[in-house]
DNA sequence: ATGTCAGCTCCCAGCTGA
């Protein structure tokens, strides 16, 4: 089977790009980030049209989050066990559920937006209950991963320039080890290949010519239990997806796995 | 030149967040 992981930046202003991706990557499961649109407003119906039924967490403006399957959904979970709340609101960052042979949680981990700023240590607290929440499922034997917009690099690889980035969020020490403590919990960073030049760089800038110069960044991210880890076969970033009028900032990143 | 984009707003130009 086939499994995705894509912030789609704007459901709404994408769908017709989501929906002629379906039909060319062909997924069974993809999980979706950065819906920008209320729960009520997601566009079920189009989406089933092609053959996906949906579960998903929107809250209007920012973030929303979802998973889209052909396989069908149970068990659907939303947010994460201890979800800190930023500005008073517990945010659409997570939701969990089960498709077919696999379990998978779609997640839109804080952007941090700077150091010193309140959202930045928001992001830690987040990372450290997701944490926690995905303790259980990465030590059962169902197949589980979390994947999404982590919006961290793990090393110094998975940025254009380290350098460059000097100071700012995205590569700090203090995310890494939270992001450490996602994968101590028993989950292991899937890397996708390329599929042109060597780093496997998932999201781009739309700023500064970023794509063309591939000033990319790998914070899009597939951290997997032994069961699903083990079943991986092929795992690469469709970057051919961010080129184009109308492309969202990331590409899918897409996993197969003989299940 | 932040070489952009999306969604929202004291309704359409200017802000926020990424």
């Amino acid at each position: 089977m086939r499994v995705a992981t894509w912030n789609i930046n704007s459901l709404k202003a994408r769908l017709d790009r989501l929906l002629a991706w379906l039909e060319t990557a062909e997924p069974d499961v993809v999980c979706v980030q950065e819906l920008k649109c209320a729960t009520a407003d997601v566009p079920v119906d189009a989406i089933a049209a092609a053959g996906y039924e949906t579960a998903a967490s929107g809250s209007g403006r920012w973030n929303g989050v979802a998973i889209l399957s052909r396989v069908g959904i149970s068990d659907v979970r939303t947010g994460i066990a201890g979800q800190p709340d930023f500005a008073d609101q517990t945010e659409a960052r997570a939701i969990t559920a089960t498709c077919g042979p696999v379990r998978v949680q779609s997640l839109y981990i804080p952007n941090g937006r700077d150091v010193a700023d309140p959202h930045f240590a928001y992001k830690l607290a987040f990372l450290k209950a997701l944490a926690a929440d995905a303790a259980a499922d990465a030590a059962g034997t169902v197949p589980f991963a979390a994947v999404g917009d982590y919006n961290i690099c793990p090393t110094d690889d998975d940025i254009w320039d380290v350098d460059e980035w000097a100071g700012t969020t995205h590569i700090t020490q203090d995310e890494r080890d939270a992001l450490d403590a996602v994968k101590a919990a028993g989950l292991a960073d899937v890397h996708p290949r390329a599929l042109k030049y060597d780093q496997p760089f998932t999201f781009w800038d739309y700023r500064n010519l970023d794509f063309p110069k591939n000033r990319g960044l790998r914070i899009d991210l597939a951290l997997a239990n032994p069961a699903f880890a083990a079943a991986v076969t092929d795992a690469y970033v469709d970057r051919n997806e961010r080129k184009g009028k109308g492309a969202s900032d990331h590409a899918p990143l897409v996993i197969d796995l003989d299940l």
